[in-house]
DNA sequence: GTTAAATATGAACAAATTTTCATTTAATGC
DNA sequence: GCATTAAATGAAAATTTGTTCATATTTAAC
């Protein structure tokens, strides 16, 4: 099989390491079902004010989330459906590990 | 949908977190087709003795790989067909991407 | 037992990442 | 306008990661 180009290589890598993080993972799994706004989302996770939307714009700018805003609230999705593909791949991996 | 326990987003983060690197990925490539030796392995992914040396232990420490000695040499292999599945999803999505 | 080849290891360094804390901006209601 | 709520931002601290360099181990050949 041909590797992948460098570019190619480099955009893998990029979108590894950003569904690769602890805390990114739990943010993405809040909104799993849909929209939820940035307190939701913090609550859901469990996680700080700042570092949820830190780690919000993270993801944005990857373009793995898409926002609205609506009065005050800023609410999130799920770019697409790679997401949800990429982590039940990884979910399916690892539920089958023999540890 | 429920997101799985804290022991399996960290396995998922780990997962993700090894694959999520350009030397690594690099490493996986080269050996898609079958097994290959350190020496072989570090010559198709362009990277030092030592270099190859280190990620290939952590990709067989994460079972992303086996290995088999035979002589002085020592050949690396995927461990399963999972690896192979991640790296095909996540090459789909990048190559989808619209930049 | 020496030498050479293939791989592994450990320590050190550089660079990147994640998190926290304090502050700021934006939108709303009074 | 002022106060309040929701979210974003920037800088600093804390941690993790990737790479290199030098050295060690293993195996085989002589």
């Amino acid at each position: 099989m041909q590797a992948p180009d460098e570019t190619m290589l480099e955009r893998m890598e990029n979108l590894l390491k950003i569904a690769g993080d602890f805390t990114r993972l739990k943010i993405l799994y809040a909104i799993m079902d849909g929209e939820k706004s940035v307190g939701e989302i913090q609550e859901e996770a469990g996680v700080s004010q700042s570092l949820a939307s830190h780690q919000l714009r993270v993801l944005k700018e990857a373009n793995l989330l898409s926002m609205r805003k609506e009065g005050k609230k800023v609410y999130y999705v799920l770019a697409d459906n790679h997401v949800r593909d990429l982590l039940e791949v990884v979910y399916n991996h690892v539920s089958e590990e023999n540890l």
